[in-house]
DNA sequence: ATGGTAGGTCTCCTA
């Protein structure tokens, strides 16, 4: 059995303690991380190894983006990819030992306006997930777990109001249907979904609500999804909603699967 | 209809 966590951190150095709270609670396999907002090199990984991750890879960026893979079996490094061109650190792959290939990705959130002849953002966010797509249709991906912040709520049951939030960037139809049709191309199952199909399920909720708890304005921006070589009927997955409430806590919670691997 | 908070950082950009 193989269980993986994705996180966005929300700067992985302010947070190292918070990090090391899940690991030792949950004990996933393999943690990814996004928004690391760190160079590689100011990236503490002691503590992780001290807990018994001994194994990353890790792409930093000065104050922006970052993704890692942290893990207790080992790694290897397969690369990064730059959808954008723009050699910002999005994307991280490592292969484990039984040859299952794990993808983290962290899509551009977008900015605020959803139109990209005035929101060049918006513009940069459909071009990833467009690339994440055509990348799916060429490799035909096997044995390959894909997670992250996808920064898109995909389903009605994802988010806290369907009919409020379709004007808002995370939920419009443009990208709800890019991001299904990049499902479709590199034949991902929604692993989540797939294990809760019904239900209002967030992953994300604003620094900006008074009360984050009881107004519940919450989106399911953070996914784990698999080739269907790797869907099982035991996946176990669950978003761990009680760590948004942990002191000086990310605005995202981590989202966890186990798969038969 | 609006503004609200957080983090990193060449005091404003991104989310």
């Amino acid at each position: 059995m193989l269980t993986i966590a994705t996180w966005n951190i929300n700067s992985v150095r302010l947070r190292v303690d918070t990090v090391c709270r899940l690991l030792s609670e949950q004990q996933p396999d393999i943690l990814c991380l996004q928004e690391l907002k760190s160079p590689t090199e100011l990236v503490v990984t002691d503590e992780f190894a001290a807990l018994g991750y001994k194994h990353h890879v890790l792409r930093g960026q000065k104050a922006y983006n970052g993704v890692a893979i942290i893990s207790r079996l080992p790694l290897m490094d397969l690369g990064s990819r730059d959808f954008l061109g723009r050699g910002e650190a999005r994307h991280v792959a490592a292969g484990l030992e039984n040859g299952v290939v794990i993808e983290n990705f962290y899509v551009p959130a977008g900015g605020d306006i959803p139109d990209r002849a005035v929101n060049p953002k918006f513009g940069d966010k459909l071009d990833f997930v467009g690339s994440l797509r055509d990348w799916g249709l060429r490799e035909q991906p096997k044995r390959t777990i894909l997670v992250g912040d996808l920064n898109i709520a995909p389903l009605e049951e994802d988010v806290w109001s369907h009919r409020q939030l379709l004007t808002v960037v995370s939920h419009t139809p443009v990208e709800v249907n890019l991001l299904n049709s990049a499902m479709q191309a590199g034949g991902w199952t929604d692993v989540v979904r797939h294990d809760i199909p019904t239900g209002k399920l967030y992953s994300w909720w604003s620094y900006r609500a008074r009360d984050w708890d009881a107004s519940d304005r919450g989106r399911r921006l953070d996914h784990i999804w698999a080739t269907r070589d790797l869907v099982s009927n035991n996946h176990n997955a669950r978003i761990l909603r009680q760590v948004r409430g942990w002191p000086k806590p990310s605005d995202h919670v981590p989202v966890l699967a186990t798969f038969d691997c």
